[in-house]
DNA sequence: GTGCAGCATTTCGCTGTGCGAACGCATGTT
DNA sequence: AACATGCGTTCGCACAGCGAAATGCTGCAC
């Protein structure tokens, strides 16, 4: 058995854990319970209400008798809610304040907000701006031209990291060793998809090279085309990258490639001027 | 000294901790090292993007060298960003996902979302919905009318819990126990304040019997006024409330009773019956 | 340079906390 | 009724996390 010294299991879904530390050797200083705590309130996942106990254990890897500990201890703090009847759990109010307290701190997000707006309002696309968790982006800021249907995806919600428009940007300027360590973990959890996944990001690093920004015409999801556009972040603060998509019918390849990705890439270039960096 | 029995010391900043258990004898089943994590990433507040760890030692009362280790984790868990030059943290992008995961999963709000906007147009006021956490109240949904440009409060956003309509409408439905605890906690940490807060609370509980909204003209802001009426949780769910409010000089007193109030109340029920409770 | 002040991290003994196994309590099954 | 099965909690031991004190690490003053 392999030695896991976060004593966090490896879990059923990939998405839960993203460790930088596979070195042997525990680490004294990092703390067990706090993470496992937060692992229990992420192994929610959309579309899920409520989860007994035993899913969470399942789902996490973690034993029975911790999780019930730490559903306690949440519950008590108003992360969960438990719900009699059901003899199960659900996201309560706590994690909500936390979102927000982050996003109002972001002071990217006004300044981005009206360039934003008007390129999606000449795209009739929807313009994104996210940062990565984990091997996913999430939006941070969002808007949809006025006469915009499709896509409903809102601040906090997430799209992979590999395969978007927005995520291969990201991976762009990533440093090497935070890159490698990613993808030699998708690597691992996408055996079969794989080849073509890394095909897709060697031609977003060709394609940022190029031209400053990449492309994802229907890796993600068939029917949606987008570019992608990586912004340098201040010091400490994540690394960030703005997409423009929306529906293939309407973002032909030809017109991401001559107009929507010049125009992002200039957008960015404002908004870095904006916030005072190279 | 008194003793705490969760060893999360008395906090500077009242917010921060509202526990159930004050009883003496320790809890075998609560985990501190949880709570303490959470502490940290709540101690940031709205304005305040960077904390050393110094700062935030100082203002959750927990020692230096537990910071370090909290801090060190939740920054390799992705919830905290480290920045070398200023040698401080502000929050990461993990934070965010968990505060989606949630709203997603609520479905009062689709369900309430159109009669919002509706009530919010015809009273060119704001309508919110929100939940307790704490002693604040979280929105969880809100809309604005078209042509309005005060009170920019956001999903997320906190408003206090006893001087707020949406806060005492929520008083006047959680269990007696729960109120009366909270209600202690507040006379200890408002102690001057406190006379006027409690009649408010009191005279919303009047209102509420009378007529099923209860009334903040001016208990929080000055110049805001604001009618609030609480809705019945599903077992398990939050209990929540909602407001119609906006500036003092368009919603006098009088249209607030007669007019918003009678309207806020029907909406609930309308929201009640469609969820098919009560 | 020396001394100091403020900060973060390391040390290490004590103690609280995690977990395997056992238990109790529900339902469902033969 | 007796037996499964699956759940959540309890118990006791081993070990991991805690915190006072000590140790580095800056940057600042003179």
């Amino acid at each position: 058995m392999k030695a896991n010294m976060t004593n966090i299991p490896a879990a059923a879904d990939p998405e839960l854990l993203v460790f930088s530390d596979d070195e042997e050797g525990k680490d004294r200083q990092f703390v067990n319970a706090l993470a496992r705590g937060l692992e229990v309130l992420r192994c929610f996942r959309p579309g899920e209400v409520h989860l007994s106990n035993a899913e969470m254990a399942k789902r996490t890897g973690i034993p029975k008798p911790t999780i019930s500990r730490l559903t306690y201890t949440l519950t008590k703090l108003g992360y969960l809610n438990y719900s009699d009847s059901l003899g199960k759990y659900q996201l309560g109010a706590g994690v909500l304040a936390l979102g927000y307290r982050m996003l109002s701190n972001l002071d990217v997000r006004k300044m981005a907000r009206a360039l934003m707006e008007e390129l999606a309002e000449h795209a009739q696309a929807s313009v994104s701006l996210g940062t990565r968790d984990r091997l996913s982006m999430v939006y941070v800021e969002t808007c949809r031209s006025s006469a915009n249907v499709t896509l409903r995806l809102d601040v906090g919600s997430r799209i992979p990291l590999m395969t978007t428009a927005m995520g291969k940007a990201l991976l762009c300027i990533l440093p090497q060793a935070e890159r490698d360590y990613l993808m030699d973990h998708a690597r691992v959890h996408e055996t079969q998809r794989w080849p073509r996944i890394k095909a897709g990001i060697e031609q977003g690093f060709k394609d940022y090279q190029d031209r400053g920004f990449c492309i994802s015409a229907g890796e993600w999801q068939n029917d949606v085309h987008a570019v992608g556009v990586p912004m340098l972040g201040a010091d400490g603060e994540q690394v960030m990258a703005f997409n423009c998509g929306g529906p293939a019918f309407l973002l032909s390849r030809e017109k991401l490639e001559s107009d929507l990705g010049p125009r992002l890439v200039a957008l960015v270039k404002t908004v870095e001027k904006n916030l005072g960096r190279g």
